[in-house]
DNA sequence: TTAAAATGAAAGTGTTCACTTGCATGGAGG
DNA sequence: CCTCCATGCAAGTGAACACTTTCATTTTAA
């Protein structure tokens, strides 16, 4: 990828985040870039190949894998802040309203299975390590698909929540939210 | 509000929901409606004023007040079951996107407070309901700015996650999802 | 140093957009 | 019957859109 192209598809991927794609026009694009807008068109196919593209690269996706849940503790409260603190430095107000913007009829089809993977990926490692942390004898039986459901839901509800309104909807700080939130589940899921 | 203007409105809004406003033509909104184009604009403004007078009419809002915490039972179980069932009664998928699709540069501003509304009311009035239950002395003093928020968010990440992946990314239904959640929070709660 | 490759500048393509105009028509109410 | 009034119809407006072409200029690399 030579530095014209990734200039392109950053100052692309910027303004789909804040725009959203279908009002991100090519004009825009190129002034953001610093190139002329026919640059555009010999690096890229169409607009939707650099936005494509752009989804393609590890730097414009959210790098939440089963790789977060290598080093757990097999501690219910370390692991479940981990996994919150995880998600949540990495689904950064940014990524929420890029996946937003990606939120396209004419790209939804190219794009949804691409963003799925993030939550994908976060509740089969988490409904796993539920049921590892039963067979290890530290939690009693439960309905684990749905409890890991609970857990990611609020961790992205909240990741959404504060990207869509700020401190506008709550003052409760991430921290304190993972603190506060981890003691209700461990309580819950210990009994 | 005659017949032809609220055909009008329910085709615009239903195109924005589903392609979001920028992608939304007027030529697709008088087919839709099944008007003539140049009747949208003797009826009203411009597009933007079409989907305004939308989001201001009750039936294009989910209809989430304080009203729905009037009939509490001050038990933790029925009560926390019932808000969330309330809330994802009202907002639906259809109401999930429309939300979304309204995310518009264009009409940010005058959207955003509205569409805020429904979590600042739910919000508000369950961490109002916890501490009442607080004082009623059925739940230990605790951090209720912050659980309320997780609460809510929990019930709105899976209300968006269904919106957007459907049961592809968990088969997890409704109300196995409710009552496992909610018996996870009252033992996180009582303690 | 020189040839090739990359980029800029400017003009222009056809299409689609939101929105307008002028006139015909048809139905409702007095 | 007549008169509005709502609407349809057809054509059209200027602007913005994605994308192209031609040619000049700069940068890069052999």
């Amino acid at each position: 990828m030579d530095e014209t192209s990734q200039k392109i598809i950053d100052a692309a991927m910027m303004l789909v985040r804040d725009n959203g794609y279908v009002a991100t026009t090519t004009k825009a694009i190129a002034k953001a870039a610093g190139v002329n807008e026919c640059t555009l068109f010999r690096k890229f196919k169409n607009k939707k190949d650099i936005v494509l593209q752009g989804v393609s690269q590890a730097g414009w996706r959210a790098n939440i894998t089963p790789e977060i849940f290598e080093n757990v503790q097999w501690d219910l409260q370390a692991d479940i802040e981990m996994f919150m603190k995880a998600y949540m430095d990495r689904m950064t107000p940014d990524f929420v309203n890029l996946s937003i913007g990606l939120r396209a009829p004419q790209l939804y089809e190219e794009t949804s299975a691409l963003i799925m993977k993030v939550p994908q990926a976060f509740l089969s490692s988490f409904t796993q390590y539920l049921n590892k942390m039963f067979d290890l004898g530290k939690i009693p039986k439960a309905d684990f698909d749905a409890l890991a459901l609970t857990v990611f839901s609020s961790t992205f509800g909240y990741a959404f929540l504060n990207a869509s309104f700020g401190n506008e909807l709550s003052k409760v700080e991430k921290d304190e939210y993972i603190k506060s939130s981890v003691q209700m589940f461990i309580k819950g899921l210990e009994q």
